[in-house]
RNA sequence: GGGCCAGUAGCUCAGUUGGUCAGAGCAGCGGACUUUUAAUCCGGGUGUCCAGGGUUCGAAUCCCUGCUGGCCCA
């Protein structure tokens, strides 16, 4: 292995033959500090810094060094103290504070794993050893060489025999004491975010946990993870404007996939009987704490079921997600405890607004529906049709009472397209929302199979877009194509993986749980003006 | 898309009856210090007051427009 054990009983300052050689050497002194106003770009400290990184190369130090080789994290270095003290370890990290006290200096050194110090002595070292160390600086990449100790003041620390530069930092930390305060920096500049407040890290650590146990509950039940294409001809599946994007080969308009479904049904078709897919989506609307333009989901489609056997999968996903992320399946939320576990209530949509004195079954037409919507103090639209006053209805006076995972039924038909209808009222769908906390969580239904009753569904569609609904579900011919060979019953799901991982962490809006959310372009940084 | 709030030193912020209001702490720089951990002490340096217009003898402050972000609503 190239650099071998590169530091043992070597100084700052003694490694000029082994990382000068390093390809890359020579662009910190030619670098301008940018113009745009980036955080924590202070011209001076910036030419400072840069004045040092070129002290170092001419002391024969290349400033961003090669591999190192860590024996240790500082974890480790802290959990296994009573094993360790005495021995030689090597950490690594980023250095993110130093602090001379005369002939001794003490450093943090943070990595993944957390904190650890670093005790320097000149008697130690030698004086100009000593001097070099202190000319590191918070924010620069360091390895570290020494015994494992405890100082007087009882912290767990590295006396310093050996210390290396591994990557110079031209920009300082962002304040030590108060962090980054600026949501727009910490949402830009992630990286400074995520070395300062270790709980955005650990928001991160836990959406994986999230994402892998979704994997792992499909996959103990025989689904297979699939990928479909990201750029479609024409973007179907869910109600929603897509992005356009261009080929230039082709000469044609692409669009950005809206929803992950009608592909996963043609792969059911397929014969592939149980399919998911964990998969970026992109919707061409708001920016919001609920909404980001681009947001996963997770998509799954078993044959043979209806959506009923797909709530008991759902209420799986999401009570082993809140166990994976959380250890247990109960969450706190704004004060109160969400349960996860199942079984969850299950909730007619038509009864909960009779319980509250709206029977929507009774109205005979649109108007008749406005007129009841009106009469329970609820606005709606001029026009708007018996299917989307029940919307709203339940939007305004169902969904933020419930807190507990809901099973939320019966919609109606025509805002379920995909969704198969009930046959005893065929206003109603096989169809079901789960809405936490007052959010809603996931959709699904029993698939609609029927080809011909399909075709009828987007032609219904396409006269909504004519009358300017642009959100109006497209009609994808090829998908019709695929039905009109036979698709078994099915029951679908779609998960939003952002909302799941945001109540599972609690936080309060999409941003915190995405690690670069949508903001506009930063003026001067190439972004459209 | 609408409403409200915010933008002052690298960071966190103070500064409105319009008149030494260009300020503090931290960071950075120089120095002291052999067990610190927001180290401490001494010294000196700091700016497109978001941008552009306007009102005024005079604007960080008042008005208008715009930009960016946040929160709420659609």
């Amino acid at each position: 292995m190239a650099g071998g054990p590169q530091t043992s009983g070597i100084l700052i300052g003694w490694t000029a033959g082994r990382s000068g050689r390093l390809k890359g050497a020579g662009h910190v002194d030619e670098q301008v500090p940018p113009e745009a106003g980036s955080a924590h770009a202070d011209p001076g400290v910036f030419e400072a810094r840069r004045a040092k990184a070129a002290r170092w190369r001419a002391r024969g130090v290349e400033p961003y060094g090669g591999r190192y080789e860590r024996t240790h994290t500082t974890a480790d270095v802290r959990d296994r103290f009573a094993e360790l003290e005495g021995q030689t370890v090597r950490v690594a990290g980023r250095l993110v504070s130093l602090r001379r006290q005369g002939r001794v200096a003490f450093a943090d050194l943070q990595d993944g794993g957390g904190r650890l110090q670093l005790f320097a002595r000149a008697d130690v070292l030698g004086p100009e050893p000593f001097e070099q160390f202190l000319e590191l600086e918070p924010g620069d990449v360091v390895g570290a060489g020494g015994e494992v100790m405890r100082t007087r003041a009882g912290e767990v620390s590295v006396l310093v025999r050996d210390a290396v530069l591994l990557g110079k930092s031209l920009r300082p930390l962002p304040d030590k004491w108060h962090g980054v305060r600026d949501t727009e920096v910490r949402y830009r500049q992630r990286y400074l975010d995520l070395l300062v407040h270790p709980e955005v890290r650990e928001t991160f650590v836990r959406r994986s946990a999230i994402v892998s146990s979704l994997r792992r509950t499909l996959d103990a039940r025989g689904y297979l993870e699939v990928e479909t294409p990201v750029l479609h001809a024409v973007a179907s599946g869910a109600a929603a404007r897509p992005f356009r994007t261009h080929h230039h080969a082709l000469g044609m308009e692409l669009h950005l996939r809206i929803a992950l479904e009608l592909h996963l049904k043609r792969l059911v078709v397929g014969g592939l009987e149980r399919v998911y897919e964990i998969g970026r989506v992109f919707r061409n609307e708001g920016v919001s704490t609920r909404h980001n333009p681009e947001f996963t989901m997770l998509e799954c489609y078993q044959a043979f079921a209806d959506y009923e056997d797909i709530m008991l999968l759902t209420e799986a996903l999401a009570a082993d997600a809140a166990i994976a992320a959380t250890g247990d399946t109960r969450v706190r939320r704004d004060g109160e405890t969400v349960e996860f576990k199942p079984p969850w209530r299950r909730l007619s949509m038509v009864e909960a607004l009779r319980a509250e004195g709206i029977d929507v079954l009774a109205a005979e037409d649109d108007a008749q529906a406005r007129r009841l919507a009106r009469a329970a103090d609820v606005e709606v639209a001029e026009r708007a049709t018996w299917s989307e006053v029940v919307d709203r209805l339940v939007e305004e006076r169902i969904m933020p009472e419930l807190i507990q995972p809901t099973f939320l039924t019966d919609h109606p038909v025509a805002l379920s397209p995909l969704a198969r209808a009930r046959p005893d009222d065929p206003r109603i769908a096989y169809r079901f929302e789960v809405v936490v906390a007052g959010m809603e969580l996931a959709n699904a239904f029993s698939e609609l199979a029927d080809p011909q009753e399909q075709r009828r569904r987007f032609e219904q569609q396409a006269m909504e877009r004519a009358r300017g609904n642009e959100e109006a579900l497209a009609a994808d011919e090829d998908f019709l194509r695929a039905l009109e060979y036979g698709m078994p019953p099915t029951g679908g799901l779609g998960i939003g993986v952002d909302r799941l991982v945001m109540l599972l962490t609690g936080a309060g809006s999409i941003r915190e749980v995405l690690l670069f959310p949508h903001l506009r372009p930063e003026a001067g940084f190439g972004g459209r003006s």
